[in-house]
DNA sequence: CCATGCAGTTAACAACTGTTCTCCCAGTTT
DNA sequence: AAACTGGGAGAACAGTTGTTAACTGCATGG
C-alpha cells in the first residue's frame, strides 16, 4: 500500500477485483428478487457472473457475508439523504409529502435493494438481520436527533422522541414493501400519507392529556 | 365418503394420515426457526419426522404448499380472538392494553408461528406471501368493521377507517417481530403501547383540521 | 370375505451443493 | 529485469437435493 487509501481502486489490479466483487453483488441482488438469502447458493451467483465458483472466496467468506455487504450498499447512502430531507422541510404536511416521495423514489430507482431489505429484515440469516436492524436503529436515532432540534419537540422526553422516530422509520419500511407489491403506487402513497398525518396529529396532542403509570 | 364430513378424521385410516401431516407441519415449523421457507428442503422435513421422502407427496405438492398450510394454522384461529378482544373492550387505554397483551401472549405461546409469519410475509415464496397478505387484509377489514360500529367512528369515511385498521394490524405484526428479537418484552410492549396511544390521539383529532386535496 | 384404495417404503436417477487443493499468469514491487 | 503477490481457473470430493418408479401391507367399502 502506497499510503492506505480507501478509494474505489489503487492500481489496475485492485480495480479489476472490485469490478468482479460488484458483479457478484449485482448478480446476487438480481437472484434475490425471487428467493431468500438463506437459499442463495454460492455457485448460483458465480455462474450468473461467469466466474469460477472458487473466485467467490476471494471476496466473501460465504453468502451471509455477501448479504451484509448488500445491506451496506442498500442503506449506507440513505442516511445523508434522509437527514437532509428532514432538515430541508418544516413540520407538517410538507414534510409528510417529502418523506413519502423520498421512499417512493427509492423504491422506483432501486427496487431490488428495497426488496432485499424488506425480505431479509426478518429473514433466516442472523448476521444480515442484525446488520439491517442496526441500520434501522441508526436511522431512528438520526431522525430523533433531528426532531430534538425543532420547536415541536418542546416538552418531549428523549425516549418518547425515539419512540416517535422508530414509528416513522418502521412505517417507511412498511410503505416500501407495500409499494413493491403494487403496480399502481397512487393508492399506496395516499394511504401512507394519511397514516403519517394520523401520527403527526397524535404528536401535536401528545402533551395534552398525560398518561399516568409510565 | 359416507357423508362428506370435514372433521379431523373419518376412521382410523384418515386419522393416521392427519397425524403424519401434522408431524410434517410441526417439523417444518421447527426447521423454519433458523431458515427461510425458500431454503426448506422436502427431504429435510421428512427426515426430521422419520418418514420416507416420498411420503411428503401424499400431503403436499411441494414445500410452498406446506407453507400455505402453515399460514392457515398460524393465523386462522386468530380472527375470532381478535374480534372478540376488540368487542369486549371500549376505546382508549383499555383497548390498547388488551391488544398489546393479546399479541404478546400469542408470541409467548406460539413463537415459531409468529416468526414464520413475520419472516414469510415478505419472503421468497410468492404463494405464501399472497396467503399471508390475504389474511392480514382480512384482519384489517374485520377491525375496520368493528370500528364502524362504534361512536368514535362518526364522520369517518370507510376508506379512512380501513386505513386506520391497517395501521393497527401492521403495527401488531411489527410488534410481534420486535418481541421475537428481545428477551425482555417489557420495553417492547411499553413502546408498542405508546405508539398505539399516539395513533389513538391522532384518531381523536382526525376531524379537527380537514386536509384539502384528498 | 374378498377386492379395492391408498399411506408409506425402497431404490435409483441426474443434478446440484460447499469446500479443498493445485495450478496459472498478469500486475506489482524491489 | 527478476521476484513476488494474489485473483481467478480447474478438477475432484463427499453430500445433498427433488422426482420417478414399482412395491407392500393394512384399513375400508361392497
Amino acid at each position: 500500500m502506497s499510503h492506505t487509501l480507501d478509494g474505489p481502486a489503487r492500481g489496475a489490479r485492485q480495480a479489476q477485483k472490485q469490478k468482479t466483487r460488484q458483479a457478484l453483488l449485482d448478480a446476487a441482488l438480481r437472484l434475490l428478487e425471487e428467493q431468500s438469502l438463506s437459499s442463495l447458493g454460492l455457485r448460483e451467483v458465480t455462474r450468473a457472473v461467469g466466474v469460477a465458483p472458487t473466485a467467490f472466496y476471494r471476496h466473501f467468506r460465504d453468502t451471509a457475508d455477501l448479504g451484509v455487504a448488500l445491506v451496506e450498499e442498500a442503506l449506507g447512502s440513505l442516511h445523508t439523504t434522509l437527514v437532509a430531507t428532514l432538515a430541508a422541510t418544516g413540520d407538517g404536511e410538507e414534510r409528510i409529502a417529502a418523506a413519502v416521495d423520498l421512499i417512493a423514489a427509492y423504491v422506483r430507482v432501486y427496487p431490488a435493494h428495497a426488496r432485499f431489505i424488506a425480505r431479509e429484515q426478518h429473514g433466516g440469516v442472523k448476521r444480515v438481520r442484525e446488520a439491517i436492524g442496526a441500520q434501522l436503529t441508526l436511522f431512528a436515532e438520526e431522525v430523533a436527533a433531528q426532531f430534538a432540534k425543532e420547536p415541536e419537540a418542546a416538552g418531549w422526553s428523549e425516549d418518547d422522541l425515539l419512540m416517535l422516530a422508530r414509528m416513522y422509520v418502521d412505517h417507511m419500511v412498511m410503505t416500501a414493501s407495500a409499494l413493491l407489491e403494487t403496480d399502481d403506487e397512487g393508492p399506496v402513497t395516499d394511504t401512507a400519507r394519511r397514516q403519517l398525518r394520523l401520527v403527526s396529529l397524535g404528536r401535536l396532542h401528545w402533551l395534552d392529556a398525560p398518561v399516568r403509570g409510565n
